[in-house]
DNA sequence: AAGAACTCCTGGATGC
DNA sequence: TGCATCCAGGAGTTCT
C-alpha cells in the first residue's frame, strides 16, 4: 500500500520519549497527526519528513518529521501484525485503495523521534523544509550540492576533519562508518586539522565519502544485525564493503598494516596507520 | 562565536 | 550463574 495519500486514523505512543520533539508531546501527537494525510516523502541528511496534506492551492504547512538515531526503523505492517518488541509509536493508515495498515516506528535505543513541524523555507534556496531540521547542510548526495563552497567551509575549520564531517550544518548524511570510510579512502588520517588540508585533499574526501554511500544504497544499506534493516523488515549487505569500520585488526586492503581502533570525541574510529598518517603543519 | 564536552538510551558482549 | 562494566553513536544542550 503507498504510503502517499494514506490519512492517519488513529495514533499511540508507547513511549514519550520517542515523541520528544512534538509541541505538546506525546499528550497532543496521537490528536495531532489523527485525519493528516500524507502527501510526499523528502530527505535531508538523516532527517526524514512526510509533508502533511494543505487545502487546495496552498503549499504544505507542517510535515511529519522523523530521525531514526541509531536504531530507529519506520516499517509497514499489517494492520493486526504482532507488536515489535521495541515498538515506540503506531499509526494506524488508511488509503482509498487497500485495507487499513499499519507504519510502525520501532527504535531500541530511543534516539530517534518523530512529531509534526512547521516546514519554513531556507535562506539559500527557498526549499521548504522542518524548522527543526533548518540548520542541516545539503545532503552528501544531492546533486544541487555545491562541493566548492563546501570544500572551502571545510578548509576554514579548525578542528579535527573527521569532527568536521560528521558536523550536519556542513555537509549531512555522513553518519561514524562513512566518515571513517571516507578518510581511508582518500588517504587522510581522522585528527588532521581541517584547515590544513589542501583544496584537493578535500574534494577527495567528498567524493569518496559519495562514491561509498551511492555504494552502501545499492547494497542495502550498512546494517550487521536485526536491529538494522528496511522498511520491508530486511538486512542490508553493504558490511562486506567496509575497508576500516569494524575491521581492528585486519590487514588493509591497500597495503595490509593492521587496521587501528582509535578513540577520540567519544567515538571509536577506525584507520590505517600506514595509508593514513598524522602529519602536523 | 567557535569549538569541545556532556548527555540522553537500550541491550548484547565481555569480564570476574 | 549472576552481577557489573563496556560499547554502539546522532545531535541538542551546555560549557569554555
Amino acid at each position: 500500500m503507498p504510503l502517499i495519500g494514506s490519512v492517519v486514523i488513529s495514533a499511540e505512543v508507547f513511549r514519550d520519549r520517542s515523541v520528544r520533539m512534538h509541541d505538546g508531546g506525546a499528550l497532543t501527537f496521537p490528536n495531532d497527526i489523527k485525519g493528516q494525510m500524507f502527501s510526499s516523502v523528502r530527505r535531508r541528511g538523516k532527517f526524514l519528513w512526510l509533508p502533511l496534506s494543505a487545502p487546495e492551492n496552498s503549499v504544505p504547512a507542517s510535515a511529519l518529521l522523523v530521525h531514526f538515531g541509531m536504531s530507529g526503523q519506520l516499517r509497514l505492517n499489517e494492520i493486526d501484525a504482532d507488536h515489535h518488541q521495541h515498538l515506540r509509536v503506531k499509526l494506524v493508515l488508511q488509503s482509498n485503495i487497500a485495507a487499513q495498515t499499519r507504519l510502525d516506528f520501532i527504535d531500541q535505543r530511543t534516539f530517534g523521534h518523530l512529531g509534526i513541524v512547521d516546514l519554513v523555507p531556507t535562506l539559500d534556496s527557498g526549499e521548504l523544509v522542518p524548522a527543526p531540521a533548518a540548520h542541516i547542510a545539503r545532503d552528501a548526495l544531492d546533486y544541487r550540492l555545491d562541493i566548492k563552497s563546501v570544500v572551502n567551509v571545510i578548509r576554514r575549520k579548525n578542528t579535527e576533519i573527521k569532527r568536521v564531517l560528521l558536523d550536519q550544518t556542513v555537509l549531512s548524511g555522513i553518519g561514524n562508518i562513512y566518515a571513517d570510510e571516507a578518510l581511508w579512502m582518500a588517504k587522510i588520517h581522522p585528527q588532521t586539522t581541517a584547515s590544513t588540508l589542501s583544496s584537493n585533499q578535500t574534494n577527495v574526501i567528498i567524493k569518496s565519502a559519495k562514491m561509498i554511500m551511492e555504494k552502501s544504497i545499492i547494497s542495502g544499506g550498512t546494517s550487521f544485525d536485526a536491529l538494522y534493516v528496511n522498511v520491508n523488515g530486511e538486512s542490508g549487505r553493504n558490511t562486506k564493503n567496509l575497508a576500516v569500520y569494524g575491521r581492528a585488526g585486519q590487514p588493509c586492503q591497500r597495503c595490509g598494516s593492521a587496521i587501528e581502533r582509535i578513540v577520540f570525541m567519544n567515538r571509536s574510529s577506525h584507520l590505517c596507520p600506514t595509508c593514513q598518517q598524522w602529519r602536523s603543519r
